[in-house]
DNA sequence: TACTCGTGGTC
DNA sequence: TGACCAAGAGT
């Protein structure tokens, strides 16, 4: 948009910082496949890394690839997805693993509409997994690409809501024409955003592009925009939720609903939560018992 | 669009 | 110490 601009994404400095900062993630070495890049970012969403490598490297231990997921029992994909949190992605991810095998023969799609098309992959991770396994030159928008651009280039504090048409065609053109510089840079700005800058203290000094930052040369304005609503978690339907899985996760994944009971003291906020979690097909209801689904 | 959905670490 | 945040997706 704005060729002329003085200030942005300086590209060359971002991938040159890259290859000499960047973590040595496991997914990220050479050979590793597309299932399996898959897996990480599906497991990577709305998680720290540093809690999925080890997750990741136990489930391909069990389940290569996706047939031998999508031939596993759900109660021990729930078990196995441990405490990395919104246990319906490792539903999803066993419904993503059987749609892989029965409408694109075993093998992850490349195509980015036949991946959106996958049980938990959504805008996000469709690309990732379409650049990052794939090597195709399509724009990567997730929370840190969206705080490096509103920064870079906008001069902003902060992303402000995320609109998916105005993120991806802002990414769009910023996006390098050959397609390894394309890859290297989506792999770069995202790095970037997770190390250097930074949500809440963004360390400028060790920035790359600090010098070309538009938010830098305005000197720094504190965001204007309207707050995010900060999310509450105690005492809420997800606290319960997750206290009453994670009692039939540690168990034989089976528990009397009079043991359950203790989990919440509030009756009606417990039943609640329970049904949600049988309607999500976590959990199934038995005669004075609940079990992970067999 | 706005809301729900876990878990744990950080400052 | 509690608010904030973390490679989002689905409805």
């Amino acid at each position: 948009m704005t060729s002329t601009a003085t200030h942005g994404i300086d590209t060359p400095a971002l991938i040159s910082w890259f290859s000499g900062a960047g973590r040595a993630l496991p997914w990220r070495e050479d050979g590793v496949s597309a299932w399996e890049i898959l897996l990480c970012e599906v497991m990577s969403q709305q998680t720290p890394v540093a809690r999925v490598e080890p997750v990741w490297r136990d489930w391909l231990a069990r389940w290569p690839g996706p047939a031998e997921l999508a031939a596993a029992a759900p109660a021990d994909v729930i078990r196995m997805w441990g405490k990395l949190g919104y246990p319906r992605r490792a539903l999803r991810l066993r419904e993503c693993a059987v749609v892989v095998v029965d409408t694109f023969g075993g093998e992850v799609p490349t195509d980015v509409d036949d991946l959106l098309s996958l049980p938990g992959v959504g805008d996000y991770t469709a690309r990732a997994v379409a650049c990052f396994a794939h090597g195709q030159a399509v724009p990567v928008v997730d929370t840190n690409v969206r705080r490096v651009v509103a920064r870079a280039v906008n001069g902003l504090a902060e992303a402000g809501p995320p609109s998916n048409r105005r993120d991806l065609a802002a990414v769009e053109a910023l996006l390098p024409a050959r397609r390894e510089d394309a890859v290297a840079f989506s792999v770069a700005i995202m790095e970037l955003g997770a190390l250097v800058c930074t949500a809440r203290s963004p360390d400028c000094d060790a920035c790359p592009l600090a010098p070309s930052c538009a938010w830098v040369a305005a000197g720094k304005p504190a965001w204007e925009g309207p707050r995010r609503k900060t999310q509450t978690y105690a005492g809420t339907d997800r606290q319960v939720r997750g206290m009453l899985l994670d009692v039939l996760r540690d168990g034989d994944g089976t528990a009397t609903a009079a043991r359950l009971d203790l989990v919440w003291p509030d009756e009606v906020q417990r039943a609640r939560a329970m049904a949600s979690l049988v309607d999500d097909g976590l959990v199934v209801r038995g005669e004075d018992r609940y079990s992970l689904p067999t």
